[in-house]
DNA sequence: ACATAATATTGTACTAGTACAACAATTTGT
DNA sequence: ACAAATTGTTGTACTAGTACAATATTATGT
């Protein structure tokens, strides 16, 4: 099947953080895919969610940014990572949550 | 492919400990499978080592087993759990290894 | 020792993940 | 504003993961 059928495969679909970290480390999908060796556009099909990774590119993708596998891989959507790290830190803004 | 292959495709094989992990709670590799949601000959595919489960499986298992994926699944094979969990607790059998 | 359950083997078929190429659109630097 | 880099799209092709069925082998209970 050719990924352009994006949406014809829901219902197994999990959710990641890779552009958010690749962004937060200003790399391009160029350079990702090098490091983890595998070719530019698997990142962007990975990054829109277009189909999911193999166990083996998602240990190498969470060996890159050393971080755990359920950190950056999830099946919830995650929220922003800025809100998980901040957001209970002002108390006063908690109310409207 | 047909699994029978199994060896054709080594160089990106992962380890699991999912046959241990079964045996520890005594389950069939059926039961395991209707609990996670596959075939049962896919359970022995994985617990062989004749193919890598799916990010999406791999996150079922180890939801089933209420362990963190990276506790199921390396790139480094496994310890056995008994001597990760006891091998350090007497000192005097430390010497021979 | 026999019956039953559990696991292994072989074979077929379908779907999901990945690579690659060519081109379009968008973003970014200067 | 333009060139270069980055990202998106479409299309093709190959491999890995999964299901299913039928039969063989091995373990387990009584």
């Amino acid at each position: 099947m050719s990924p352009k059928d994006q949406d014809a495969r829901n219902g197994s679909q999990l959710y990641n953080r890779i552009a958010v970290l690749r962004a937060e480390r200003g790399l391009s999908r160029q350079e990702l895919a090098d490091a983890v060796g595998v070719n530019y556009q698997t990142v962007g099909y990975l990054e829109r969610g277009d189909y999911n990774p193999s166990l083996e590119l998602a240990f190498r993708i969470s060996e890159f940014f050393k971080l755990p596998v359920e950190v950056i891989f999830s099946r919830e959507p995650f929220k922003p990572l800025s809100e998980e790290v901040y957001g209970h830190t002002n108390e006063a803004l908690k109310k409207d949550r």
